[in-house]
DNA sequence: CTGCTAGCATA
DNA sequence: GTATGCTAGCAGA
């Protein structure tokens, strides 16, 4: 593959040297432009000279920077910008967008670390970059993939340039502009050493720090110099190394060259009065409006609203002969289940679309195509799995089709799953995407329906209006494809997650979407009345104890009377810094004092009855008489869904009263309830990613793992671990799991931080496989950024590189715990590819009905009921083959609470 | 009516 | 100590 280039260049560096090195031009208003004309013109240069797939012209932007909180003094004594320069800036950035340029400027960041993040990210992502710029400081960042060139003075720099120049490598030049120091930006190095001498130190030595630790072998001045700037080098080195890890608005892709903007750079010229160049851009202005005459102008979007026959038509003969078909909907509301189409567009080719709006209701609306006759039209193509279709969260579309009787059939794309495939921790609606890879604005939905109350229905939108939002978003679409796929495709794992987790399971879960769960409404109705009775219990006895009526639901009051009125001790603080009522806190107080356990009681119960015995029934679809959760496949940076509307990942497990509300989950009469749950799977995770003898032993035994644990971390023999070491043992394991410190063990134990500490180091000594994976990862966090399942999804970590210590801490666990919950998420979106599929194949009536993380909920007929149970665990199981069995636990009920 | 905090349910 | 989503209360529109 031929290798793609990124020119950047160090814009500020060229407009300080431009003003000072050219005559004081200036127009007949007598502003002045000289150092537009200088930046301008090493601009052209570089346009002929380089062709660059991507670029960008690079400034300071206002804003503090790292450097001067970590030296008041740094560029403190520069003279202000002079009055004459600062005229220019604006114009001069206006002409550099106007020919096309991207231009960066990042608030709070130097222009030299946005160099220094786009080089770092360009090679690797195996981009060449080559970085314009006047200034020496920049010699820090050349290597194989990176060189310099000074356009002002034509000189080129790759890394034995570098070398040959400076006499150390590039890897050196930061020690070495630590030692000479920086007087431009007021970065003292060691007194009276130069060029020469830094040369000669660093080849003796090597580098800063062994220089260092050998400062007392240098004689003379200078090496008393050297001496006495001991404490200050590290800290110089710091304000003079560019950074590579800072967080940039923009995508390296959406750096492209864009077409130049003609009328606005005549404009420009105009004014500067740039004579040679304003007739070149006048020239180039008639091709342009020729071009355009002529239909070639490619800049430009076609947005077509279809309200005829013919032009309907027009198009279907096009899309049946299109490789890819961008689609998009838009419908009456949000619920998937109950959305009705509005009006559909497409989109073949980029900026280049269409919008069929077939359900407008407004005063004064065209004639529309009669939907019914369009559906059955575009139905043949759009149930034709051999007819590729991409879109911007399909199952959304699939379900919204499947309203009308349409199987969306054929999905090839989806840009949601691609964008979350490649930057699980970004935003993936289309308006940021779009502004993050294509470097376009898009009109939003509150743009044109309104927001909040004032918001109205997609069909009171005018048609032009509607073509205008529901054809870009097609168009997007299709162009934000072309962007994201080709990352995508030449990275084997990232295709895997993609084509053979992602793009199965959008199908599979529009099934188990469709599918729903049925309750039993009326059991939940009696333990929502039985809740509310025992509620009022509480209520009237937590009145008494406090002595007046007050909100058990409110924590400001609780606070108030437990805190100001009963002067009970405080135990922690909310991060608000008010005095914290939570349930730890709430149940140490329960020890000494009588009003918290009611409190305790109290929220468990209304916890139970608003948000689950009172609120499922609600959800209850009155068409299909069952409840229809939405499974977000894009939000958890780790792989994992997430369910909502309702939630059915958090139904109550752990207390005999939660519990009850699983009895309501039942299946249909003649039919079963299997449960289906992976034993121990982030353990297992663990043990195969570590590669721990001992942790693959015990698995590989069918071993108790807590027992077997507690055993070597307590030195005893498995017969005789007690069930309080057993329950630490536990503890320790799922705290490994989630990176945990021994501060945070001793918490979760109750027991001092010395005895945490040691149990800890006993577990690392005894299991040292994983004492050494954890290491492994924290480095590898640190060195990509990110860390990978088994599967190789990338986990994304913005903040393990950053300043911010408590953040970087928590991305530290985060990156410990993403692998581990990240594969988990893996297997078991394989084993829900795997079951449906076996399914499918075997006619079976059985349906998937839930996923809750580890576990898959099937509802059974009768007849099915042996073979499912049968295979369903080799199913699961055979989805991957790692270091350690995969063991599955199956269970059968009339409910989902007698399945376990 | 919207956005925030505190608290809590699950894996 | 990892990852989510939902509820109620409450403050400021």
């Amino acid at each position: 593959m031929e290798t793609k280039t990124l020119l950047l260049v160090d814009g500020s560096s060229y407009l300080y040297r431009a003003f000072h090195a050219l005559p004081d031009l200036r127009n007949r208003h007598n502003e002045p432009t000289g150092a537009i004309y200088g930046v301008l013109n090493m601009l052209r240069r570089l346009h002929k000279d380089y062709s660059a797939d991507y670029s960008a012209c690079v400034f300071d932007a206002k804003g503090k920077t790292f450097r001067e909180d970590l030296y008041p003094q740094y560029k403190a004594h520069r003279p202000p910008m002079p009055d004459d320069l600062v005229r220019q800036i604006e114009p001069l950035h206006e002409a550099i967008r106007a020919m096309g340029w991207p231009l960066l400027m990042v608030d709070g960041v130097e222009a030299d670390d946005v160099i220094g993040t786009l080089a770092e990210q360009a090679w690797r992502q195996g981009i060449r970059t080559v970085i314009s710029t006047g200034d020496k400081d920049m010699a820090q960042l050349v290597n194989p993939h990176v060189s310099l060139v000074n356009t002002m003075s034509n000189e080129k720099l790759d890394e034995g340039g570098v070398a040959a120049k400076f006499g150390v490598p590039a890897t050196r030049i930061v020690d070495y502009l630590a030692l000479v120091g920086d007087a431009v930006d007021g970065v003292p190095g060691v007194e009276k050493c130069g060029p020469k001498t830094a040369v000669k130190w660093l080849t003796q030595y090597g580098s800063l720090d062994n220089l260092v630790a050998h400062a007392d072998e240098i004689g003379g001045v200078v090496g008393e110099n050297l001496r006495k700037t001991l404490d200050w080098l590290p800290k110089g080195r710091e304000l003079l190394t560019i950074k590579c890890d800072v967080a940039l608005p923009v995508e390296l892709h959406a750096l492209t060259p864009q077409p130049q903007d003609t009328p606005r750079l005549i404009e420009l010229f105009e004014r500067c009065e740039f004579k040679t160049w304003l007739r070149e851009a006048i020239g180039a202005g008639e091709a342009g409006q020729s071009a355009a005459a002529s239909g070639r102008q490619k800049a430009e979007r076609n947005y077509e609203t279809i309200l005829t026959e013919d032009q309907l038509s027009d198009w279907l003969v096009r899309l049946e002969k299109a490789e890819l078909i961008s689609v998009d909907t838009e419908t009456t509301s949000l619920d998937p289940l109950v959305a009705q189409i509005v009006g559909i567009s497409f989109s073949l080719e980029p900026r280049h679309a269409c919008y069929i709006p077939l359900a407008h209701h407004y005063a004064g609306v065209p004639q529309q195509l009669d939907r019914q006759t369009v559906l059955s039209r575009i139905k043949p193509l759009l149930e034709n799995p051999v007819r590729p279709k991409l879109g911007q969260n399909l199952k959304y579309d699939k379900h919204v089709f499947a309203n009308h009787g349409i199987m969306l059939e054929g999905i090839a794309h989806d840009t949601l799953l691609q964008s979350y495939v490649l930057e699980s921790h970004k935003p993936h609606d289309m308006d940021s995407m779009a502004l993050r890879h294509l470097g376009e604005k898009t009109v939003t939905y509150a743009e044109v329906a309104g927001k909040g109350a004032k918001q109205i229905g997609f069909d009171q939108v005018d048609i032009e209006t509607a073509t205008r939002y529901a054809a870009e978003d097609a168009d997007i679409t299709l162009q934000l494809h072309q962007n994201l796929y080709p990352q995508i495709a030449p990275d084997a794992k990232l295709e895997f997650v993609y084509r053979r987790i992602e793009m199965p399971l959008l199908d599979v879960l529009f099934t188990v979407e469709r599918n729903g769960v049925l309750l039993d409404t009326r059991l939940l109705a009696r333990q929502s009345t039985e809740l509310g009775a025992s509620m009022l219990r509480l209520e009237e006895e937590a009145y008494k104890l406090a002595g007046q009526p007050f909100n058990l639901n409110s924590p400001k009051q609780i606070q108030e009377i437990l805190f100001n009125q009963l002067k009970l001790p405080v135990k922690k603080k909310t991060p608000g810094g008010t005095p914290s009522t939570d349930e730890d806190v709430l149940q140490e107080l329960a020890l000494d004092y009588p009003l918290p356990k009611v409190l305790l009681e109290y929220r468990g119960l209304t916890k139970l009855k608003s948000t689950y015995t009172d609120k499922l029934p609600r959800m209850v679809d009155p068409q299909t008489g069952r409840v229809h959760t939405s499974y977000n496949q894009a939000v958890a940076v780790t792989g994992r869904l997430a369910s909502a509307d309702p939630n059915l990942q958090n139904i109550p497990v752990r207390t005999a009263e939660g519990r009850r509300i699983r009895e309501a989950f039942i299946a249909p009469p003649g039919g079963h309830i299997i449960a289906a749950d992976y034993s121990q799977i982030e353990l297992r995770i663990m043990a195969h990613l570590s590669g721990d003898q001992s942790l693959l032993k015990a698995f590989a035994a069918g071993e108790d793992v807590h027992r077997a644990t507690a055993a070597e971390v307590f030195g005893v023999k498995p017969e005789e671990v007690s069930s309080e070491q057993r329950r630490y043992a536990k503890v320790i394991n799922f705290g490994l799991i989630y990176g945990m410190s021994s501060f945070g063990l001793a918490g979760q134990l109750g027991i001092e931080r010395g005895a945490a500490q040691s149990y800890m180091e006993r577990y690392f000594a005894r299991y040292p496989g994983v004492a050494d994976y954890m290491q492994r990862t924290r480095e590898a966090a640190k060195a990509q950024g990110y860390v990978e399942t088994v599967f190789g999804r990338r986990l994304w970590l913005p903040e393990i590189s950053g300043a911010n210590g408590m953040r970087r801490q928590a991305a530290e666990r985060a990156a410990i715990n993403a692998p581990m919950q990240g594969t988990a998420a893996d297997l078991i979106k394989l084993a829900m590819i795997a079951v449906q599929g076996w399914l499918e194949k075997s006619r079976m009536q059985s349906l998937i009905i839930m996923q809750v993380h580890d576990e898959l909920v099937l509802e059974v007929p009768g007849a099915e009921l042996e073979t499912v149970k049968r295979e369903l665990p080799g199913l699961m199981c055979g989805v991957a083959r790692l270091a350690v069995p995969l063991v599955v636990d199956v269970g059968v009920g009339p409910n989902w609470e007698q399945a376990h």
